[in-house]
DNA sequence: GCCGTTTTCGGCCCGACTGTTTTCAGTCG
């Protein structure tokens, strides 16, 4: 049992209580929990199994702890089937329904009968719903609309896209006249690896402007909300924007709170409570009287909080840290020097070799590392030993004539079924940088695939693991396989794994760079670029590798080709 | 259900918008 799947059941059964009305508080305290557990590193059937305490976690109680070990000895949680036989578990579709909450559902079971879905659909068209205290026809209608939506609900928007989505619509807000400061917030600015909408913040003195002109947005499908200072809306690539208004001098404050997580900001507000201080988005407040709100370091200064950097307020350790001052100092693009997975048209690139080095340079690189594919990918026309020596002939040659700029001699190898390597080692010795993967038997058992990698790691030549688990975001799961023991061998044979920056990957995804960080392997941000302008993912690399604590001494590719050179050689 | 330098009971983040109401409940973030 997963960490995710102990987080759903939990949220389920939150639902649940939250529909038959329970303390909101009580409810609060699972859902919160759910959160905890869905970002704790480490899993939580394996603390169980050695005994380890799970009430260390923040949130989780002598209760919950007790209920959790249940659900991993068991698969079974009494609490949530006794709930389950009280009320039917299709209401817990109906809570996906947004104007839908417990409150109402509660409402149109116990009035209408309605337990799922399809009834729901019925009733609205049948045009029942109206009648109920509290409904009318507006609702009714909006009910049915977002039911059928949810038939074909988007997955949460990936990173890469959300950006495209929030810069284009602030360029359109920059020409609002009277728009002042304009940024992103929610989880975009926190660099989360998908988002669910965008939050976008503008400051003026008027608001009402700010929203007209934002109603002329040409990507505009459909006007949730329209208020003075804030709307809603749905683009037509069907993504939620929330934009919202405030006056300039609370800017800071209504980033900080649109930032969030959640959790970050019901964590801070108590802080602000504890000191006799109130924050909400306009400003922080001793009583009546605004003590600041500008910018975010004015408001967190009276909290006697450093500012945190927005990809890691998860309330998962950052406050502590900015507490004691030992916030870490994150790395940032400008420290990268270089990157060290990418193919060209030797296998499966669109560009040649001299292409992407000058793309490279373009980027202010100092090195870049060619590696393409092996010969087990056929499709990719992966490289065997011949082709590999031909191309690493090239790469000398080239090097002969570049100045202040280093080719390293790679290949992406493949880690064949048995954790044997693709490629004879007699060539990998003579790579500069052997990066090695998983591209095929994704479906081993946990057990399997682990050994299978770690059985590759014990070759003396590779170097770097490339998107150790194989996830493909909106795509699939990834293979199954025991990242800490991987990090663990990876650490004892001076091994390092890579954050994969393709939009589609950003694997290792944020907890396991964290880990990573924790256990002290260094990981390398790469690209996998297959194409020149591919090199500019590594931004969203850094973004995730932020994500997980690191700081530029964590990342290979902050180093200087020379010190690289040294930590190539095992 | 959790939590504790006002500690074992009594708190628990807070405001905008909508649709339904005549002053507010529910939802959402």
């Amino acid at each position: 049992m997963q960490n995710a799947d102990i987080a759903r059941t939990l949220n389920r059964l939150a639902n649940m209580l939250d529909i038959e009305g329970a303390n909101a508080f009580r409810v609060r305290a699972y859902r919160s929990a759910a959160q905890t557990i869905e970002s704790h590193p480490r899993a939580l059937q394996e603390m169980v199994a050695l005994d380890e305490p799970l009430t260390e976690l923040a949130g989780i109680g002598q209760d919950l702890a007790k209920k959790i070990t249940e659900l991993i000895n068991t698969g079974r949680l009494t609490v949530l089937e006794e709930a389950e036989k009280r009320l039917p578990p299709g209401l817990l579709q109906l809570m996906r329904v947004s104007q839908l909450g417990p409150r109402r559902v509660r409402q149109l079971h116990e009035a209408l009968g309605i337990d799922n879905l399809e009834a729901l659909k019925k009733a609205a068209l049948e045009g029942r719903i109206r009648a109920l205290e509290g409904f009318g026809e507006k609702t009714e209608a909006g009910i049915l609309k977002e039911a059928e939506r949810l038939d074909d609900a988007p997955p949460r928007t990936r990173l890469d896209e959300a950006h495209q989505a929030a810069d284009d619509l602030i360029a359109w807000l920059e020409h609002a006249r009277g728009a002042q400061r304009i940024s992103a917030a929610g989880s975009l600015r926190r660099g989360r690896e998908t988002v669910g909408d965008l939050d976008i913040l503008v400051s003026s003195e008027d608001g009402p402007t700010i929203m007209t002109h934002l109603m002329d947005y040409p990507e505009i499908a459909e006007v949730v909300s329209h208020g003075k200072t804030k709307s809603t809306l749905r683009l037509h690539s069907g993504l939620q924007v929330d934009v919202r208004v405030v006056a300039d001098e609370s800017f800071g404050a209504a980033l900080y709170y649109f930032t969030g997580s959640q959790a970050h900001n019901i964590a801070t507000r108590k802080m602000a409570t504890d000191r006799g201080l109130k924050i909400n988005e306009y400003g922080i407040y001793k009583g009546r009287q605004r003590l600041a709100g500008r910018t975010e370091e004015e408001v967190l200064a009276r909290i006697d909080l450093a500012w945190i950097p927005p990809e890691l307020r998860e309330n998962s350790g950052e406050l502590e840290a900015a507490l004691e001052g030992t916030l870490p100092e994150l790395v940032t693009l400008d420290d990268i020097r270089g990157d060290l997975h990418m193919h060209t048209t030797a296998s499966d690139g669109k560009a040649g070799l001299e292409d992407m080095v000058h793309a490279a340079r373009r980027r202010g690189y100092r090195y870049i590392a060619i590696t393409d594919h092996s010969q087990r990918l056929a499709m990719a026309n992966g490289l065997d030993a011949r082709r590999l020596r031909e191309q690493m002939a090239e790469i000398d040659a080239l090097n002969e004539r570049l100045k202040n700029f280093t080719v390293l001699k790679g290949n992406e190898v493949d880690i064949l079924e048995d954790g044997s390597l693709d490629l004879p080692d007699d060539v990998l010795k003579e790579l500069d940088v052997c990066v090695f993967s998983v591209h095929s038997k994704f479906n081993l058992s946990r057990e399997q695939q682990t050994a299978r990698i770690l059985r590759a790691m014990d070759n003396p030549h590779v170097n770097i693991l490339a998107h150790p688990t194989g996830r493909i975001i909106n795509g699939r799961e990834g293979h199954e396989v025991d990242i800490e023991a991987v990090l663990r061998g990876a650490k004892e044979r001076g091994i390092f794994l890579e954050i994969n920056a393709q939009p589609a990957r950003l694997d290792l995804a944020d907890r396991w760079a964290r880990m990573a960080r924790d256990i002290g392997v260094m990981l390398a941000i790469s690209t996998d670029a297959h194409a020149t302008d591919q090199l500019g993912h590594m931004a969203l690399g850094v973004t995730q590798a932020r994500r997980g604590w690191l700081e530029r001494k964590d990342v290979l590719n902050t180093r200087t080709v020379t010190q690289l050179r040294k930590l190539m050689r095992r």
